[in-house]
DNA sequence: TATGAATGAGCATTCATTCAT
DNA sequence: CATGAATGAATGCTCATTCAT
């Protein structure tokens, strides 16, 4: 009996973290309005009066998803930051996997901007986006303060660079929203951002993009 | 009485104008689903009923607004693309003014925003959507591959700078939303996206990102 | 100035009228309730405002309508009063118009099977169409009797055989508003209502059973 | 639990069929333009929100209701056909219960009516009332060829006698929806459009048509 | 008169939420 | 736990009616 009410407890657990990702990706899809809760339970495959028994309502869903959303990004500065490297490098990672999420999940990155422009956000949602801004920034802002001490970054204000890296990733989730086939964003070019203009001991060692570039892409 | 007549059609179309500024904000802040005829009518001072003598349903109005929206930006860059200088100044002529859109109406890129967002667009908006992307690339692109000829934007293939440049800057509209007091991004921020570094930019140190991204979870 | 005047009303009667002309049409071709005051404007060339310098609202229009056809009818049932001849042959005239009406002119009586079916008739309607259906029966059933006097028509209630001949015209209306190329009815076929099955002074009549036997019901 | 389950789906078209009833009755008082569904929900004892469980919009209720009152006719006839008899014998089964379902259920003669006069009637109900009409007709038509075939029906287009009689139906339908308290209509009046005169029927006085007749239109 | 802008009651329809089974 | 019938608040939209011009 105790092995059962545990494996109740675990499957509903993982059902829980089934309906999450079904609503993420509805809720990213959607909208918080637009999207019914009839909808997220067909896409899981139960009756929607079961959500009920793991959500009080839409609302409380809504706001479930995002934090686990944001969640997800905070563990990977996390990771991030305990990860060897160089500032540089941890910034490498960090754009790479940028751009990989949003090639990837690209539902993750547009339920956040999803919560940023819902104008009627409960509290806890408002609070749970601040502090995964000022989480994410204070990280990024961190390294590439970094950065600009071993001189790989360029000069500037670590968390104005820092903003625009975040907003230029959530830019380009929504046009993955609009065009499933929009090609990666080349690293290269979300490097600029942060790579110093010139190698910090002044020689000549590259020139030719290293990225497939296509000239005309029309 | 043709000059009533015609002072009727005026007034006519400047209220129709006018309807189309105030749903513009409404559905910037709400998006099409959770914005309500009322309130836009309410925020225009006239009665519900009178929206629809001027539009036949709230899709048309999303889609009007929309098109307006997009058309100011098409301007925008015909006015750019008329401007003298050289592709470097109009380029920095854009990236001002699109910072300075963020900042002073936010609304009209949170509105793209929201209509790039829209599962359920219809078709005209749908396709003036691919249309003003498609131009404001080109568009920016142009400008950004005669800089590179000119030796002032870094290489690179144009059209995705120009991607990378709008998404940062509908990014910004997005974190605008959340907090209207958030201060402009640094022109030169924005610059570092296009701007050439010193002379053939150099590279070290570069390795293949390593870590498998526990962000993409599907 | 007193033939202005006098013009002006008599235009406003003709205009009044034709209102009338049209609003019956499109009475008869909607009911009361799907019917749109602005239909009946714009088939008349005018604007939907001006149907209210001629009638207070939708219902008056709609029971002056219906007063226009009931007095056409009364005034038909008149005029074959009026007309010399048998009954016999008036009661052709009676049937041979009634047909003709129906393929020349259903709306007249369609709109009066919608009066007649309109659940939220105001009075003044209900009492016109009872008067109107009192008037026709009364008339008709007049002729019969003074047919059956002279032999020509059969025997029967004079008022249980006008009832089945005002239904079945009213019949062959809805059928018409289904079917505008309907064929009209042959009048022999509408005549065997009344007509008598034998010269009157034939014997051996009838032997079918002449009561109402129900043999299956299921 | 199949039973339960069973009994379920069995309760719903339970439902489904009482609530056509209602539906039926409120249309035919109504017709589909003037009917609430909140009127039919009240009537049913329901909330109107339960009657789109049911029916996804008034019109699909409204196409419901009709087809069921068409299918009651139908299976009328089939009834009809099977029973045994004469010609003759049929035709008075026919005509009886015809005058029976006026008195009876004038509702869905009414209902029929409302459906025939309905000019913007989906497809689906204009398919199915032109087959009910071409069945209903050809039915009759058909009894009365075998009717005149045993010298039972006096002669005359068989399709126009069964139009008549049909028109005849429902024009007393309508007279009931008025006044419920009408008396039915005899049945030998009904039978007089059917029913042959004396043997090869006599004819005196008889003038030419007045009308173009067309005797025979199969 | 004539027009059509303006208003708002009224109604269809949707969908979150509850709850009996 | 699961289901889906049931409810009703909320909202889009229509259209009769009014009224300034």
């Amino acid at each position: 009996m105790p092995r059962t009410a545990e494996q109740f407890e675990q499957l509903k657990g993982e059902r829980r973290q089934a309906l999450l990702g079904v609503a993420r990706r509805v809720f990213a899809r959607k909208g918080l309005a637009a999207a019914k809760i009839g909808e997220i339970a067909a896409e899981m495959g139960i009756s929607y009066g079961l959500v009920y028994h793991y959500f009080p309502h839409k609302e409380s869903l809504f706001a479930a998803a995002i934090e686990d959303a944001l969640q997800a990004w905070e563990a990977f500065f996390a990771d991030v930051q305990r990860t060897p490297g160089t500032p540089w490098e941890r910034l490498e990672t960090v754009c790479t996997r940028m751009i990989q999420s949003v090639q990837e999940s690209p539902e993750t990155l547009l339920l956040v901007v999803r919560a940023l422009t819902e104008d009627e956000a409960p509290r806890a949602v408002r609070d749970a986006l601040a502090r995964y801004k000022r989480h994410c920034h204070e990280q990024i802002a961190g390294l590439i303060a970094e950065g600009q001490r071993t001189g790989d970054v360029a000069p500037g204000a670590p968390l104005d660079i820092a903003r625009a890296l975040m907003a230029l990733v959530q830019g380009l989730a929504i046009s993955r929203a609009m065009d499933e086939h929009a090609p990666p964003l080349p690293l290269e070019v979300l490097l600029r951002l942060v790579k110093a203009g010139t190698p910090p001991a002044a020689e000549t060692r590259r020139r030719a993009p290293a990225s497939p570039s296509r000239l005309a892409r029309t």
